[in-house]
DNA sequence: CTTACTTTCGGGTACGTACACGAAACCATT
DNA sequence: AATGGTTTCGTGTACGTACCCGAAAGTAAG
């Protein structure tokens, strides 16, 4: 430890002591507050200027008794999928880094399957009196509505895991769904030859949910077209989630078309794998998403051949960082944060960091 | 904006009020000074340990005039390869990220093929009082001396970018090398069949950072074994950087071999791409090392398949965060900090962040 | 020129901690 | 008991900013 460079001549008292003013007029200059004269308040913006000025944080939040209030929204980690455990994580941990610096969150959780649970949950944070907002934007509608309520209390908020555009955020967190789904692809291509057919699988409960995977199998497409594959692709919706509706779904499909390769839109891959190897079935690669526990298990086993992943926990932090930054540091946020695509294998899924 | 939910019975002033004292004597306490008697001493200590006290880091360090100092000792950006252009930028970030919180970093670069200018820079740090030191430890022989300096002062020091075990560094931020090999050869065994020879190229003029191109070709040759692929495996060492020498050696190689994959176990691959396309070589699938704006090149025009990439700049940033977590925060950090294994293709690399 | 009222400003205290200085208490010698 | 020395502790000030209160200056009306 050794003292730092001092006499650095900067601070309120330094432009208080320019200025021929006290320091609380220079206060009333900088949290634009009334009761300064246009004349000493121009000179004293001047100096502040030159001088560069640039608030020191922690004396502002120490003496500053006030708090920032951020409200979270997201879905509750069901038994059914436990895939909002990782943003959950994220958010912990960026909540205890930014807790000594004057910021707390408040979470409210909705489930995914019930539309009135997410309305009520809105309810309770626009009685509350919040500075920020963290949201899932799950069921498009409702989000909309609630989002046009932040703006309208001058709330800023960010949209974490998918995104509605025309919505201005001040920021979406989350993967780009198209590229993602094109990335699939490619993968895809490596492991089906120039003829075989491929299948593309949705699974998901709610339409609003699935509208998301949508942008996911327009990328897959994509890639097919361009790159002039002749597969054809055949695709199903699953819309009932527990193993026996898919495994009744997929055993219809896989008994009508000679399929070779499998490509499921999200998380629930690891049902299509326990699929594969209940019916023993062999030669058929699949890919998936996300980096959880189930899925993880089939990776190992090679039945699950890649997985992509977006980082959930990493959108979690993030988000909150956004705000962070925005609120206490007051900075410019840029208003799309894609999170990279990365791919899991057998060899490298130990070393992954959501 | 609200106001906290105060009155708190927390910090130095209610600790004292409970133990009959003034605050300058749990002040000692905790910063453990002398002139306290055990007894006083205990019941402060008893009395932080009931209250689970965490002190005010704001507070902390603004009444603190202290500043860490942290020397950074990384190789330059030579024009040869820009590699290390990221690491810094991480440190950069992370520089601006605790200056506010009393954070101050000296940087130091070397040459990479010049010993002289590394053991130059250490003895220039030892001579300052530093309070950390984050460092590439290229050569061996040289950094182990270093490190062992710094551990005689009692200095914490972080190993980056590549290890050298058992020197308890605070912390090793960077690749786990054998598993980053691995997963090379996986990716190779989608490019080429059963009999197909295989490539691998070491690229590197110092015998010291040749040895860390070693694990990874332990890690390559170690997953072709388990996976008992048949392929022959030829090797190539290259002790010259320059393209001329580096496509004498290949032609040599190439006309003697029927090679179907290159595997190069650095960010020198561009070198190899720009052969494979002067030379007008089809067929020729090449895996390689780092999101480096040549490379990216060749992965755009599909001359290379895939890049590894190992977050080069969040490398710089986390050793940075590891020193001030450990300094500012005195949390307990763990040894090995393994990054990601990341893979890049043509679809997914804008999305990448290092 | 008062009086009353508004605008503009200075001084003081507080946030939670660090640290220097000096006062009080304790102990051991004469 | 008086002296000197050491240990133990309390008080005060500082860090840079926020915010309150009341004083000074300015303005308008009588």
């Amino acid at each position: 430890m050794q003292s730092s460079g001092k006499n650095e001549l900067t601070g309120v008292k330094e432009i208080a002591r320019r200025a021929n003013v006290s320091i609380g007029t220079v206060d009333r200059v900088l949290n634009n507050r009334t009761g300064v004269s246009e004349k000493t308040r121009n000179t004293i913006l001047k100096i502040i200027e030159e001088l560069n000025y640039q608030p020191n944080i922690l004396a502002r939040t120490l003496a500053s008794k006030k708090s920032l209030h951020i409200a979270v929204l997201i879905p509750s980690v069901s038994s059914e999928t436990n895939y909002w455990q990782a943003p959950l994580e994220g958010i912990t941990v960026a909540e205890a880094e930014v807790k000594p610096y004057g910021m707390l969150l408040e979470k409210y959780f909705f489930d995914q399957n019930d539309k009135q649970s997410f309305i009520k949950q809105t309810e309770i944070i626009l009685s509350k009196q919040v500075d920020g907002v963290l949201m899932a934007p799950m069921f498009m509608e409702e989000s909309s509505i609630f989002a046009d309520q932040c703006k309208k209390l001058m709330v800023p908020y960010v949209f974490i895991n998918s995104d509605i555009p025309g919505h201005n955020s001040l920021c979406y967190v989350g993967p780009d769904l198209h590229h993602s789904g094109s990335l699939g692809a490619h993968l895809m291509s490596y492991l089906v030859s120039g003829t075989d057919q491929v299948l593309i699988v949705n699974i998901s409960k709610e339409i609003d949910t699935l509208h998301h995977l949508l942008r996911k199998e327009e990328g897959f497409r994509a890639y097919f077209d361009s790159h002039n594959c002749s597969n054809p692709i055949v695709k199903i919706d699953i819309r009932d989630t527990d193993y026996l509706s898919v495994k009744k779904e997929l055993t219809k499909v896989m008994s009508k078309h000679q399929i070779k390769g499998i490509f499921v839109t999200n998380s629930r891959v690891s049902s299509v794998a326990r699929f594969l190897e209940e019916s023993a079935v062999k030669g058929v690669k699949l890919v998936g998403y996300d980096f959880l526990e189930d899925n993880i298990e089939y990776l190992k086993k090679e039945t699950i051949e890649f997985l992509i992943s977006q980082k959930p926990k990493e959108q979690g932090y993030r988000g909150i960082m956004m705000l962070y930054n925005f609120l206490v540091h007051s900075a410019v946020i840029d208003q799309t944060y894609y999170m990279p695509i990365d791919i899991l294998t057998k060899e490298n899924y130990l070393f992954y960091r959501n």
